[in-house]
DNA sequence: AATGAATGAGACTTCATTCAT
DNA sequence: CATGAATGAAGTCTCATTCAT
């Protein structure tokens, strides 16, 4: 272990871990260290502090979500694939890592503010997208910002009710009706 | 007065305003006595614990969204039109208190397992309404609990963007364009 | 104990001593707490943190001596008694209290920096001394920001042997020594 | 090189130069390894421990402007003269490494006890010769201690004024008023 | 019912030191 | 001789909670 690499990786999936199952100020540097099998203290070899830990975890996994839907987006013509596309990986995301989700979910509220003017985030994507379709005519009228937010909502709500509980179903087996509903919205016919 | 009521509503309101604006470990009993103008022990007449507090605050809230929906729900006929008069209420308690909405938002995550069986929640009368009109063939076939989730989505998400800052306009001019998507999504024509 | 003023003078008092004895850094909240007799959170009901204690235990007992002097200056109108004065009112001090001068000496170093310029300091009064003894002709001429440093230093680093224990004797015997020497640097016959 | 010498040195240097800036808890071992341009690590090939450091280096700084005092007193023979040159020697010294002095200045309160009885110190060469001057019967009697530490008070307070920035003037410029004084104090004509 | 000084457990963080490379 | 990742003891500070008034 010449260089850190290892450790800092673990200490990051055990962060994101715990903080998706306690939240980030219910998880102490304790749990996190004892959790990764390291000293208290080696987690600041790494980070500065426990919040530059959060915000760092939260931006880079936040664009990493944001540069997938963007490749997705254009390895594909057709709006309406497009969005299934989309929703299938998102779909595929939430089931094999849930955490994930869970930490970005959780995190958001006091790191969206962190966010820098031009990075390439899922909302945007999604955000742009649906501009174009509208350019091409396919999709129908009204505010971007506002229709990326309800389909994020179609989408990402139930996976709320999934995590908390209150849908319990392989998540992979909504795709098709996500996608529809989506479709819906966006007056894809 | 004498009573002290008038204490714990001052301690309720300020509370949820706090934990609405900075998170609920983020606020200390501290903030809340100083922001209701009493002292800090004087919390500790009224609940037993922080807590309690934000338990008490948030079951007495999330039941009050549901009996005031449930109620909606109740005087009108037509489940389309019902959709409609639910969302309107939502735009407008969102608008005229977008503190109770987020409290109740940021809590859920640690509350929501706290909420008892039998209460009439939100989430339980919108799925009740879905599965209703399903049955007279109203509303498409589908998982109840998984529509409901993706209807709320769809409402509810685009208050969580203007929370952050991504929505900027009144929220009350989004309510036509939130009702068709909800619609469409439950393949209201 | 109805107020905390009481604890506060504990704080202060302990503190002053653990410092002269062991340093600033060396002496930790915990050690002021049990030598107070009080929990370690205590300090900070009445501190901001340990810094401030530091900073606002120096500059008050830095000007209280600075007043102390400013009042010996004041009683007298010969030059020469008002050194024999100040400088016996040294020598009584430091016998009575070698904590206080060497919490003093010992965090000068750091807190010099933080004194207001209009604060009546002991430098002060003594430069202003030397400087309107030397209007009257009586004491020689000479920068006296130099002059106040010489006198100064025949006055304190004594004391400062004696804090390190190579001086052993009352310090009030060296009182007529100090003052002739005193007045050997300045010109006063 | 081949045998670290050059190494060690730098870390004394900069080591000496950093404690007399911030102190010496203040200081790191990873502030003294970055300034010197190592690993942490490689204090330890040279030092024990950083009190090790800290003592070692004091010790050797502190015997050394000794034994340059003892050479200026042996090669002398007039009193007055030697009181003249060590002055001279002082102001010298300071002007070119005010960092040496403040070292020594600062680290006095914790080192003072580790100096060794037979040590040839400033102090004791400055009371050698004080004796010795009295016996002769060209300086006043009094206690030997006593006058060292005066003399030593007229020298150095002036410059710890200089390293505080009440005093600004370059220090040699102050050789001929410090001598004077010191004259004055021990009563040579 | 209300106060607010005091508590003490525990959180975050620092840093001298070690050791495998 | 040199490195630097890792350690763990210890320090500062926070805050929910208690209790005498």
């Amino acid at each position: 272990m010449r260089d850190g690499t290892a450790t800092k990786n673990k200490i990051n999936r055990v962060a994101m871990e715990l903080f998706a199952e306690q939240g980030v100020t219910e998880t102490t540097t304790k749990d996190i260290a004892s959790g990764a099998g390291i000293a208290e203290g080696t987690i600041y070899r790494h980070y500065k502090s426990k919040d530059e830990l959060v915000k760092k975890l939260f931006l880079s996994l936040y664009e990493e979500q944001g540069n997938y839907l963007r490749d997705i987006a254009a390895s594909e013509k057709d709006p309406k694939q497009k969005i299934a596309d989309m929703i299938a990986r998102f779909c595929q995301l939430f089931a094999e890592d849930k955490a994930l989700f869970t930490f970005l979910l959780l995190t958001q509220h006091g790191q969206l503010k962190e966010v820098p003017d031009d990075m390439v985030t899922p909302v945007v994507v999604l955000r742009d997208m649906i501009a174009q379709g509208q350019g091409i005519g396919i999709i129908k009228q009204g505010d971007p910002d506002l229709m990326a937010a309800m389909v994020l909502g179609v989408v990402v709500q139930p996976a709320v009710f999934h995590v908390y509980g209150r849908l319990t179903q392989d998540y992979k087996s909504f795709t098709q009706d996500l996608t529809e509903a989506a479709w819906g919205v966006l007056g894809l016919t």
